[in-house]
DNA sequence: GCATTTCTCGTACGGCGTGCGAGGAAATAT
DNA sequence: ATATTTCCTCGCACGCCGTACGAGAAATGC
């Protein structure tokens, strides 16, 4: 009688420590955790495995290997990003440009797992096949509808990928932005007789006493804007791109380099407006 | 007398070796190399110092560490993308474009250095002084010329981040697109009730036989050109972007999301054309 | 001839991902 | 109640990694 009740406590209690045992779920979570406290490079099974108070080597019963650890945490925070299923398509896209942004604000480090690691987890796929479906009601058409979804994600993803870069380096060094701000501007300035127009904006941005933050907000829904409206007006007068003659530029080697090829030729895309 | 002639041409085979000694250009063009051959995880210091017949510990000579290394690589590969220096501004922005796709193709592990290291390389600055000129050249005033110069970067660096991806997994399992692309077919199909929108493109684009690398061309300019047409109508007429109306987005926690902040509000960024 | 600078590299340390197989605990079958 | 199977944990070990350190070799300046 009297060794039930203990041996129930120990179990209880055991179950509190871990809950159980380990869990997908759980070890993803941790994993988030570990990641935005510490970047990419701050993850590692052994860190883990301590974090939940497991043997490091457990996490591989769960997981088959720390890529596949690195897609589940992928997917998961793109469940972050909150797609409405039934919006106009421009609202879709502002959804979905927007979220993505905020994604990798949250979460830096996972450019250098887009990057890397193809995205076909159940939570991007909603947010992409919300936004195809939104492009088709449109009355985007055919391969124009992967265009323009491909579009905003690479405008988002690439407007993420130079702020993570810079987040990652002022974590690194423990310094603001405004910090290493200043600390470059020796160098900046050194180097103006050849880059006079960067140093132009350089001064003009940092006098203005600008917050990078809004700053970077404000351009991000600039370019965003533009985007949209340059696919509006495809959209509803898809003429404008009659196959075959956007641009000058459709051969299999796009825009081989001088070192690559020798190739001195410029790519000279885009005609006038 | 027979001892120096003997030591003359030892010492001269050991020149002939490795030319006078290291240095830091010929490190930098072996660890391109080597990212090229395999990827960002297939470099490292002592496989790049087996490479130049030196001892892993000698680059660190002439390299700080290993993400300065990969700084020196990162603008090394700058110096491939070909922007003209006097051109209007579309011409320069699409040159810009097509140029950072060509290099993230060429050097697909280069997005996984973009999104940690913070660029400011000679190469990567003139690319951008030679941008922004053109956009002030061409009329953008102010920060509009910051919020489009990045527009375009921002794009054109995140297309090539999944092509990346995909490129990087394809040579990891070593087969080729097409290939990849049956084998997460039945993966697509299972989920053919969740995804209508992404299963009905799917099956639309691989049946189409289309081929993947000029689709990626065509997709790519249909959206720079969306793009450069919405940056020229800001640019013509910038009353379009009153300060401070562009979006209704514009306070500091910009896209939190529901796990992070609880804040289960949308971006709804967007208002209609 | 010597002193100084410039450069190379062997050794070693701590950390990494993970394959392997021995174990324990719980569920199930008998 | 016992035996068996299944599920799960984890210590050990291997071969890699970045790189600090200091001993030396080679070139250079005096």
């Amino acid at each position: 009688m009297s060794a039930k009740p203990f041996s129930s406590v120990w179990a209880r209690e055991r179950k509190e420590r871990r809950e159980q045992g380990l869990s997908r779920d759980q070890i993803v979570r941790a994993a988030i955790e570990l990641l935005d406290e510490e970047g990419l490079d701050g993850l590692s099974m052994r860190k883990l495995g301590a974090r939940l108070g497991a043997g490091a080597t457990s996490l591989y019963w769960h997981v088959a290997n720390k890529d596949e650890l690195l897609e589940l945490t992928l997917d998961e925070i793109y469940g972050e990003v909150h797609v409405p299923a039934d919006a106009n398509w421009r609202e879709t896209a502002g959804a979905v440009a927007w979220g993505l942004r905020g994604m990798i604000i949250a979460h830096p480090w996972c450019i250098g797992v887009i990057g890397v690691l193809p995205s076909l987890g159940p939570n991007a796929m909603t947010a992409v096949d919300r936004l195809v479906g939104a492009c088709r009601r449109a009355g985007f058409q055919g391969d124009d509808i992967d265009y323009a979804f491909t579009a905003v994600f690479s405008y988002a993803l690439g407007s993420g990928l130079p702020e993570a870069a810079w987040r990652g380096a002022n974590r690194r060094s423990g310094e603001s932005l405004g910090e290493a701000q200043t600390a470059i501007r020796p160098m900046v300035e050194r180097l103006a007789e050849h880059f006079p127009n960067v140093l132009e904006r350089f001064t003009a941005c940092s006098s203005a006493g600008f917050d990078p933050a809004t700053a970077a907000q404000v351009g991000f829904d600039y370019g965003l804007l533009a985007l949209l409206d340059g696919l509006d007006a495809r959209r509803l007068d898809p003429q404008r791109r009659p196959p075959g003659r956007g641009s000058r530029r459709v051969d299999d080697t796009p825009c081989e380099n001088r070192r690559a090829t020798g190739d001195e030729t410029t790519p000279e895309t885009i005609a006038g407006s």
